[in-house]
RNA sequence: GGAGUUGGCUAGACAGUCGCCGCCGCCGGUGUUCCUUCGGGAGAGCUGGUGGGGGAGGAAAGUCCGGGCUCCAUAGGGCAGAGUGCCAGGUAACGCCUGGGCGGCGUGAGCCGACGGAAAGUGCAGCAGAGAGUAGACCGCCUAAGCACCUUUCGGGGUGCCGGUAAGGGUGAAAGGGUGCGGUAAGAGCGCACCGCGCGCCUGGCAACAGUGCGUGGCACGGUAAACCCCACUCGGAGCAAGACCAAAUAGGAACCCCAUGGCGUGGCCCGCGCUGGGUUCGGGUAGGUUGCUUGAAGCCAAUGGUGACGUUGGCUCUAGAGGAAUGACUGUCCUCGACAGAACCCGGCUUAUCGGCCGACUCCCGCU
């Protein structure tokens, strides 16, 4: 059985790379109260970036439970997934979801997810990584 | 047994699987520092595995008070501003707590109280009402005294004027002590008794305050200070995103050295042309990292002082420490079917939210012996 951790280097740390997502998204997917924005990386796994803020998810116990929710949700689809850093977004209302319809939920998220990265992946892989353009605008 | 008052404790349980964050032990990898008899050895950091142990609250909340800690400052004095406000004690401190006083509510256990000053001054009070703060005659009551007139059985009687009167009615939140007797034309602290009130003394109490105490004063010093104000006491400001350290990048800078025949670009090379000093060190401090960060006015158990809050002494324990933010998810079983709700530098309080459960003390009612 492969090991389903969920160490440090999964996550989005800092600043920065939370406005790398938010600068390039390639991707976006809907949920019942949830977004996901998120763009390739080349690490070769998912990293999930949280937003739940407290205008959206008003009790810091709400907040703690849909987090732990998602990290859970990813932790168990790490190897599903390809490699994308997602930055997963609340919308307001979340918090009135039980634990059950927020797994659903992340569950359908991700195959969309999943679906999409192979879709444009697939036909042109010379042209490759839709974040180059990006970064190369940063750059300059 | 029922109804109630009050103080404290607790915050679904168990099992399995998979995780997350610190800590401790063991085994590797990497790696630099140190030691070396040059064979090696030891340790910090990072990283992988494995074993053990720990991991939200009574309010973690609101941020309403009070401290510690940190930096800025110099805080001594005054003004302004803010706060507190019966008394005494507790405390690091408080607007908190304990005990006491006073007032109010309750049959009671108990509960509630911005509870200093209105005799320093200023101000305010709608409507109603005659009159509302140096009181006031609308109705009512009274005509004793004075004047005028009428009348008379010559005692007096009546009417009017001038008036008197705060007992009664009425208005109002409030009408300037109450009851009774005397008194009077009718009345009135006008006089007296009792009650109440003010002032002084005495006694008790640290004090607030109290008193079948003594004396004295006919007697208010109306209300409002959550109106200004006065009095007493307290308060420097900002906050862990405080602050300290390491430090890629980058702007501009300083010192020293080297060289203006130099470097870069163009070009195969030279000339030429274009652009431009170069290096090191220091300083600076962005991203990022480390620290502050959990041992503390700390808990628990004794003994002891105190009515109590709490203090003193001794012993034992180490009990979350994250950082885009851990403390969880899923499955199963059971029951009483699980509320409010998530640490973010740390403490002491207050306030607010909250399904229930358990224990102690006390009060009232009913029943039984």
């Amino acid at each position: 059985m492969t090991c389903l951790t969920f160490p440090r280097h999964y996550r989005l740390l800092t600043a920065g790379d939370y406005r790398h997502v938010f600068d390039s998204a390639v991707y976006k997917v809907h949920g019942k109260g949830l977004m996901a924005l998120a763009t390739p990386n080349d690490l070769g796994h998912p990293r999930l970036g949280l937003v739940f803020s407290k205008k959206n998810v008003r009790r810091a116990v709400d907040r703690n439970r849909l987090k732990r929710l998602a990290r859970e949700s990813v932790r168990h689809s790490q190897y599903r997934l390809p490699g994308v850093d997602i930055v997963l977004l609340a919308r307001r209302g979340v918090n009135e979801v039980d634990n059950n319809t927020v797994h659903r939920q992340l569950f359908g998220m991700w195959r969309r997810l999943e679906r999409e990265a192979e879709k444009s992946t697939r036909p042109s892989r010379s042209s490759t990584a839709p974040h180059s353009p990006a970064a190369h605008q940063r750059r300059g």
